[in-house]
DNA sequence: GCCGGTTACGGTCAGACTGACCACAACCTG
DNA sequence: CAGGTTGTGGTCAGTCTGACCGTAACCGGC
């Protein structure tokens, strides 16, 4: 049955539950989102998250894991993924009343989605800038935008966009990538080496890369997850 | 998300949605918290969060006032509320597969609940170091007085906990009884003020309390939403 | 009225942290 | 080898913070 009546309801059990999932990594120095085709009759050539309902015997983040497998064909098993928050407006879905539970999830620069599934990655700016997204997926995708900055600001999430070994130039270019701003290589360091835990010499050197360049430190994730005090977006 | 092939499912629209919230104010100068006694058989002097399923035709939001209202009898039109997050695990709840969205609420002092209703207000430190409650209410508890410590350091939540016009000391009572610790007041005065928006003189003098002292400025909200740099605990 | 206690308010001072630089090291390509 | 690029280490001034002191303005009791 449809919310849409208003009429209220039996409607206690009416609700389902979803799962929406914002897949970023960084390709080529741009933050990308992985989006997909719905296969909703009236929704062709919109994009949306990836979204599942959830089963009566999966945990949320079961349904998340399953939603980019099913639908993207993305394995993340190693992949942060954290729980955004709930959505659950009466007419946010037109079609029935849907709670979604959206959630973030950071990978490291993956391959593109195999073929047989209408998914890709997309440069985040084109989306935010460009035509807009199915249901309210718009809104979500800020707020997990918005969560993504701010945690890089006060925590280690930038070292799950990065495999390990990685140098502090290219977790460096994570937060400028995800904040899309340029920072001082120096001042970068500084910081990042002077907080106990954020990363840790892995020894040996990374090789240049095309243009040259000094080699850089190898570093792995240390084992603290918040920074005090934060680094602040300039 | 809408309907799409599931291959089985007893289990897709077994899920209910519910809402759990935890109500925070600040009496006596202690962090207080609101406590229902649930009616469910089993759960017998066992103590939770007011809590209420969500209704087809009602926004989450709707659905956390509701139950503040119908479990406690507290009207809350103008507290601060906002979702924390979803607990969906399968068997959190054991009668039923209940997934819960959780929220926050702060308002300034209040009475007692009215007679009626098996609810009432609770020292914070008691529960927390004390017996445990229903369902997975002791994990949600403890994810939403870390939300609202965490965001007193970074938001003019604190402000939300007083009633204007409000005294720095009021203000600063509240941080003191959130974190639990001590400020100095001087430091504290220093940074509310040169933080531009968070508080705006509204004329006037308070009275000193019964031990006496200076009579102190009146303050009321500034615009300001968020603390740049934030004011972190101790 | 005086005196000790309490709270509010304003200021100082040393240390920590940040942003803006600069200099050099170590690699690339041509 | 020259010029460009990236990594690493350092300086320096300005900001912010915690600890502290002193004064203002009220209380209650003697």
């Amino acid at each position: 049955m449809t919310a849409r009546t208003g009429v209220r309801t039996p409607a206690v059990s009416a609700c389902t539950v979803a799962v929406d999932v914002v897949l970023l990594t960084v390709r080529d120095g741009r933050l990308n989102l992985l989006l997909v085709e719905p296969d909703t009759p009236g929704l062709a050539g919109w994009w949306s998250l990836p979204g599942r309902r959830v089963r009566g015997d999966e945990d949320l983040h079961d349904t998340a894991h399953r939603a980019l497998w099913e639908l993207a064909g993305v394995t993340t098993p190693r992949a942060h993924l954290e729980q955004l928050r709930a959505y659950g407006e009466v007419f946010r879905d037109p079609g029935a009343r849907v709670v979604s539970v959206a959630h973030l999830a950071v990978t490291p620069t993956v391959g593109d989605p195999p073929h047989g599934h209408s998914a890709r990655f997309v440069d985040v700016d084109d989306v935010v800038s460009g035509p807009c997204l199915a249901y309210d997926h718009d809104r979500i995708l800020a707020d997990a935008l918005e969560r993504a900055r701010s945690k890089l600001e006060y925590t280690s999430l930038a070292t799950a966009f990065v495999t390990e070994p990685f140098t502090l130039g290219e977790l460096r270019g994570v937060y400028e990538a995800v904040w899309g701003t340029p920072l001082d290589a120096a001042n970068f360091r500084r910081k990042v080496v002077s907080t106990p835990g954020f990363v840790v010499e892995a020894g040996g050197l990374a090789p240049p890369g095309p243009g040259g360049g000094r080699p850089a430190r190898r570093y792995r994730r240390g084992d603290a997850h918040h920074l005090r005090p934060a680094m602040l977006r300039p």
